[in-house]
RNA sequence: CGGGAAGUAGCGCAGUCCGGUAGCGUACCUGGUUUGGGACCAGGUGGUCGCAGGUUCGAAUCCUGUCUUCCCGACCA
């Protein structure tokens, strides 16, 4: 029996959620807004994981872990940071049970074994990590730190969806400290292309860079550097940040060092990261109303082969046959499953790897042993072409390539497609309800402006792109004098 | 947290109005026939109806509370 999927054209949000459930990548958990991460979404994230941990290192970082409680006092020392996050922390009062008297078999939180300070399950590690680094740093010498850790941390959203928002999140976030503004900043600016070399060349994600506004920047940074995709609903959607602190937390941990003069100084801090949330925006800007699309290149999966046969004699041939197939593919790098599964039928399982997004599908039966050739299927276009045997690993690391590059190129084109210039408000407010996507218009540059914006249409700056022409123009909503257009969208 | 919807077998649902001891499809198990786009036949297994109370001779059904999920808001990566 067919799992239905709901259309993107039924119900967005639905689609969005079968996807992720009967692609196998998560499922609810017992816990409010908490998924599970099933082995395939794991698989997925390992791939991902695995490719921007040695971007990371190869940009001088090293991975450390820090703890996942903050005690309070910490917590709160950088206060914009503190305040930012406050509303939505959850907090460790007690540490022990005890059997509850009045209702046997339950268990109640021991009255006595209230915490002196509570902590604070973390929302994201500034705070632990800069009270860490005080003890780490003393001269120019100990400078600069690249750490990364890759780590949970705990948000308690008021709504909650899988991947895009949930309580808990897998994420990785970098925490460096440097001797100048200068340096601190190019570091930034440094991880956001990593960022945006990894979602483009790896994800096949198109994203556009930029800076975000006062209104929009991280608690605590004086910079937020951003990643922006959209989806194919017209949403955007924010795939990484990356956060010049200026001497913020320096400040709020007497962070300082000796420099050359012997003068102390504060140090310059960044932090940047990714999470969980990019196997969201992965789902929402390649896949089809059949099932999800993955990129080769972090696909779990990037070819499966599918025998077709009559009776076990016949099984047996092709097992041998596409044993070799699969000996030649694994020499070659490249992640294969065989699924000789004799539980489902052909079709069966065609329809259910186009579900998981694999990239390619080999079928292969008598005929085409004796037609030394077999069935490719490309998920991407699902076309289908019979391709010769001979030279076929090769056939098949090209087809891994184009379906990366045509992934690619075909999410660009709709994001492109879905940057609208506009002038008017009229404009602003037809192209947002009608076709969704970023919008480039005039912004006077008032916080003011900006809010009454979000509260009228829903939208709210994405970013000022980077090397953003100036030009000058009228606020699309007050009128006043503007310097440069920004990107305007209704977000994730 | 406000508004709306839902929770019954692994999954999708009916039954709830009008209380009488749980059903359909699919999946799963066994056997057989099948296998180039989600096979077919036969025989089986599996739930006490999200959870906790209450009303009643009797509760999936009525009442109260609570948890979780989805959609729309406010909040946010």
């Amino acid at each position: 029996m067919a799992k239905e999927l709901t259309t993107r054209a039924q119900d967005y949000s639905q689609w969005y959620n079968d996807l992720v459930i009967k692609g196998e990548l998560a499922d609810y958990s017992a816990v409010r807004g908490c998924m599970v991460i099933k082995p395939y979404g794991y698989a997925l994230w390992e791939n991902m994981r695995d490719v921007l941990d040695k971007m990371f290192k190869d940009t001088g970082h090293q991975n450390a872990y820090f703890p996942l409680f903050v005690p309070k006092s910490l917590f709160e020392a950088e206060e914009k940071n503190a305040e930012g996050f406050a509303k939505e922390c959850a907090v460790v009062t007690h540490y022990r049970l005890i059997a509850d008297p009045n209702n046997k078999g339950k268990l109640m939180v021991d009255p006595e074994a209230k915490l002196e300070e509570e902590l604070i399950v973390r929302p994201t590690s500034e705070a632990i990590i800069w009270n860490t680094y005080k003890t780490w740093i003393q001269s120019y010498r100990d400078l600069p730190i690249l750490v990364n850790q890759w780590a949970n941390v705990v948000r308690w959203e008021m709504r909650t969806r899988l991947f895009l928002r949930t309580a808990e999140f897998l994420w990785q976030e970098g925490h460096t400290a440097h001797a100048t503004a200068v340096e601190a900043i190019a570091e930034t600016k440094q991880m956001l292309n990593v960022y945006a070399d990894f979602v483009e060349n790896w994800m096949a994600v198109p994203v556009l860079k930029g800076v975000k506004t006062a209104n929009e920047r991280f608690a605590g940074a004086e910079d937020t550097y951003c990643i922006e995709a959209l989806m194919q609903d017209g949403k955007a959607l924010q795939a990484g940040t990356s956060h010049f602190l200026g001497q913020n937390f320096a400040k709020a941990f007497d962070v300082k060092f000796s420099d050359q003069n012997n003068k102390q100084e504060y140090v310059w801090a960044t932090s940047w990261g990714v999470s969980t949330r990019l196997i969201g925006g992965l789902v929402m800007t390649h896949s089809d109303d059949e099932g999800l699309v993955l990129p080769p290149r972090i696909a779990p999966i990037q070819v499966v082969i599918v025998p077709i046969y009559k009776g076990e004699e016949q099984k047996q041939v092709l097992d041998e046959k596409v044993g070799e197939m699969v000996k030649s593919f694994k020499a070659a790098g490249i992640r294969v499953k065989y699924d000789n599964s004799d539980h489902a039928r052909p079709g069966w399982k065609f329809a259910e790897y186009e579900l998981k997004g694999v990239p390619i599908r080999i079928a292969i039966g008598a005929r085409d042993l004796e037609n030394k050739q077999v069935e490719l299927a490309r998920r991407d276009t699902k076309e289908k072409s019979a391709v010769a045997m001979e030279g076929l690993t090769q056939t098949v690391e090209n087809l891994l390539v184009e379906i990366q590059t045509n992934l690619f190129e075909r999410a660009k084109k709709y994001r492109d497609e879905h940057i609208t210039k506009v002038e008017t408000w009229e404009e602003f407010m037809q192209v947002l309800d009608t076709k969704g996507g970023f919008i480039s218009a005039h912004w006077d540059g008032t916080a003011e402006t900006e809010d009454k914006i979000k509260e009228l249409a829903k939208a709210t700056i994405r970013c000022i792109p980077l090397d953003n022409p100036l030009e000058n123009g009228k606020c699309v909503l007050t009128g006043n004098a503007s310097t440069q257009r920004v990107l305007f969208a209704r977000a994730y």
